[in-house]
DNA sequence: TAGTGTATTAACAATTTAGTAATCATGAAT
DNA sequence: ATTCATGATTACTAAATTGTTAATACACTA
């Protein structure tokens, strides 16, 4: 789970504190807001993963927050959860029209809360394309995270695999370098031009036989 | 998932309405009852798959309710879970004393527990853990909680039983941390980062050969 | 052929992730 | 009441992965 973005939004400071608190002992990183206004603001300036919404707060109440998120484009898949008095049906109803995945009652024990939290995320984790990859000499099969090369099982790093299965999934297709880092590294992280090279390199020397084609000035391509 | 009983007991008309109609959408067959008397009755009668039980209910509240179902034979297996306060750790402790499978922590948005409903049924939908497992040297047999090496039994616990036949019930499949966690421990409960590990390393002890593989980064795979 | 931009490579550093052993809490068995 | 096994946590170590750097190599152009 580490690394995960939380955006919290609530007035109470207290709340806050306890709550963020916790989570980061959890390693996720925590990001707060105190008011609507500001819930709006520092979601769009960190884009986390997901958002806790307390319904009632100053500026902007919790549901306004959520329907102008839900709006825009890049948190159309972020996870909004609100966070709402116990038998507050009202909220319910109208969260969940305006895009709320779930509820999180209060009071909520900080126990409770990272383990809500952490049942968001694994609900949301995904397993890829599971798809086998089958050309030839070469044998793609994602389920066991495995190459195999005229039969021979060749194991790659993670991230060496999924660089191959990326460009093997459409073979013959250039993909840009910049493509390749948004795909395999994710729009946040910056990594450096060179990283890409070595990995291409680590996998024609485990393959041992190249596969991979470079175009020069624009990335590269797998060939069968 | 279609044609599966679903019993669900709660004295509000309105919950019992919304959860019903939306199980309903997903192919679920749902009875409802609205006190303890009447799903006692309603259970024996229809013999559901999964019995939701609010736990505060007229006549005789869920945990009664739930040990009177679970005393008899036609029971022993039905999936039974709670809908309680969300911090009502007393209910939890009880219900889980009394046979409780789950919890469900209300309020609760309809979308939750149709996917809770759902994946309490791809749990048990898998009877396969009853299945001798027998790879080489070495036989995997749940009915006595035995794993033989070479014909010698060794003696696991039963958290690495499970998690040993968890990983062997797809040999070669890489099985990740997460989908661990959810099938092993349950999606509610919280354990450290560190806990598989642990478990693992105490499979590979007893068993005294590497069959589990190591994928970093990703999670574990069995290997014959 | 020198110059430019780009890719390859190897060695290295940083970071991440897993393995380990010791320890604690709990509950069952003696 | 004490012992024992289980299962979870912790803090530490080990190892693999991943990223960076810098020194070439290569191809194209002027």
């Amino acid at each position: 789970m580490a690394g995960k973005k939380i955006l919290i939004a609530d007035d109470e400071p207290d709340i806050l504190e306890i709550i963020s608190y916790n989570l980061q002992l959890h390693g996720y990183e925590v990001i707060t807001a105190k008011d609507g206004d500001q819930a709006i603001q520092k979601a769009k300036q960190s884009l986390p993963d997901l958002i806790i919404l307390d319904i009632m707060m100053p500026k902007k109440n919790g549901i306004e927050v959520c329907k102008i998120l839900r709006g825009q484009p890049e948190f159309k898949d972020t996870i909004i959860v609100f966070l709402t008095a116990l038998n507050d049906e009202l909220s319910h109803v109208k969260g969940l029209e305006f895009g709320a995945d779930d509820f999180i009652s209060k009071p909520i024990s900080p126990k409770v809360m990272v383990s809500k939290v952490n049942s968001f995320f694994r609900r949301i984790s995904k397993p890829e394309s599971n798809q086998t990859i089958d050309l030839g000499d070469i044998r793609i099969v994602p389920e066991e995270y495995m190459v195999y090369f005229k039969g021979e099982p060749v194991s790659l790093a993670k991230k060496e695999f999924e660089l191959l299965s990326y460009l093997a999934s459409k073979p013959g297709r250039v993909f840009l370098r910049n493509e390749i880092l948004n795909r395999i590294w994710g729009s946040e992280v910056i990594v450096g031009d060179r990283t890409i090279d070595v990995h291409i390199r680590k996998i024609r020397q485990k393959l041992g036989i190249d596969c991979i084609t470079t175009v020069k000035g624009v990335g590269y391509k797998f060939e069968a």
